[in-house]
DNA sequence: CGACGAATTGAAATAGCTCAAATGACGTGG
DNA sequence: CCACGTCATTTGAGCTATTTCAATTCGTCG
């Protein structure tokens, strides 16, 4: 197991340059609820935004809790070792999307967060956020609802991983991934490129990496969608979602 | 397979009549984080206090959400169902442990949920929460962590049922539990009576009840635990954390 | 071009599933 | 209080999807 080692992350702290009023991602992020007056004082408290490459490590499990992230770009994933070395991918954040909620509670980042590619964060210190909260009841209100929604994301995860096939598994996670992805490009996609290795998905969906390679070749072979390395066509939406049962 | 139907809620609405400052597990749920003067807002807010028996639905899936409901006394069980008929139970829920949070951002209940046993609820009308949010800031953050809380449990269900073996699952779930079960029990225990049928157990951890059973039975058989139907003993406590890879 | 890690493909092994039957627990009605 | 029916659980035996182990192929970067 564990190939994820890599070298320590080389954070580059940017002070604040880019607004999130003009952010990429805003209708996707926390401050989705302010007006304009109230963003001011959102930017001044996401101070540092730190730019990570590919393999970077933002935290590891077991660091002190000091921030929330949002994806501006790029991406991430988050896995846990459990104390006989299996590790295990629990979620892939994408732009618009927050890493590190589920340390909010014990004041411990329970897992390692690296990138899976070039990325750049904006961090939001959580004492900080966490006042200003008071101020700004819209605030609390969005973390709440984006807590939810992941939360819900992981119940449909157990699903998954607990009462799915392999092949089917492989269909959600695509078909998944190209809603987040569609989220912050606009519209409709056909085309992904993947930001995670074979073994991230196969770590991901509770399946080994031969297997993971396998069905997406069956699914190419019947059709359903193209492969060619990380480039991923989706052919037939419909036939992938006779597949995939949500 | 789909045993779980079951007759329509009968919901019994009883008025206030306990009151938080003196509930049980009121140092687990929501309002632990208020003083007796904010109590009594809290109190005023959680208006209607159902009461459950084995088997009846709290809420269905893809009804409107309306309300958070904290576990008073007995237990409840979260479970979806796929398009093509599977279900998946999604979580167990103990006193002091709240229901529904996965609701909040969409709107509608996206589980189903059914009492194990005759069950007593505190309902928190979830608008009116929100509101008394706005002058009682401890309230949003502590519902803050309890959902960061319910995010770190659902990671580790994932890795539990992503990357353990049956008996690895068996392990873990009974020590959660235990530890859960104990919370609002005082110290340690050593015995625990299953609310939930060795269909609900298997369901949760992504196996067949077969496979439960015939673990339990390897369990007992090397003196780990003691089985007797509903009834677990931890009789190894060691040797349990030794198969749980935690 | 050559080398190294990532991905694919193949063949054999297995953990857990499925199907089937036996046993046990429990409430009902006589 | 006992006999019976129902439902939950256990146990058994064979099966299968996925894993494991092993060997190629591909892709990328110096």
């Amino acid at each position: 197991m564990g190939s994820l080692m890599s070298s320590p992350a080389k954070i580059q702290t940017v002070l604040p340059a880019a607004s999130c009023e003009n952010c990429g991602v805003r209708r996707l992020c926390l401050p989705v609820a302010l007006d304009a007056k109230d963003l001011d004082r959102m930017e001044e408290l996401v101070r540092a935004r730190p730019r990570l490459e590919r393999g970077d490590y933002l935290y590891w499990a077991g660091d002190a809790f000091n921030s929330l992230y949002a994806v501006k770009s790029g991406a991430m994933k988050t896995f846990g070792i459990t104390s006989d070395g299996e590790e295990q991918l629990t979620g892939f954040f994408f732009p618009g999307e927050v890493v590190g909620l589920d340390a909010i509670d014990n004041g411990i980042y329970n897992c390692n967060a690296v990138a899976l590619a070039d990325t750049q964060l904006c961090e939001i210190p959580y004492a900080r956020l966490d006042d200003l909260g008071d101020a700004l009841p819209a605030l609390p209100r969005e973390l709440t609802r984006i807590l939810s929604r992941e939360l819900l994301a992981d119940c449909k995860m157990l699903t998954m991983v607990g009462r799915m096939t392999a092949g089917q598994r492989i269909a959600c996670f695509l078909f998944n991934l190209s809603g987040r992805l569609a989220d912050h490009n606009g519209g409709e996609i056909e085309h992904i490129e993947l930001p995670m290795s074979r073994e991230d998905i196969a770590n991901y969906l509770g399946l080994t990496i031969e297997t993971v390679s396998r069905k997406l070749g069956e699914l190419k072979k019947q059709g359903l969608i193209g492969v060619a390395g990380r480039r991923v066509d989706l052919l037939d939406r419909d036939g992938l979602a006779e597949i995939c049962p949500f």
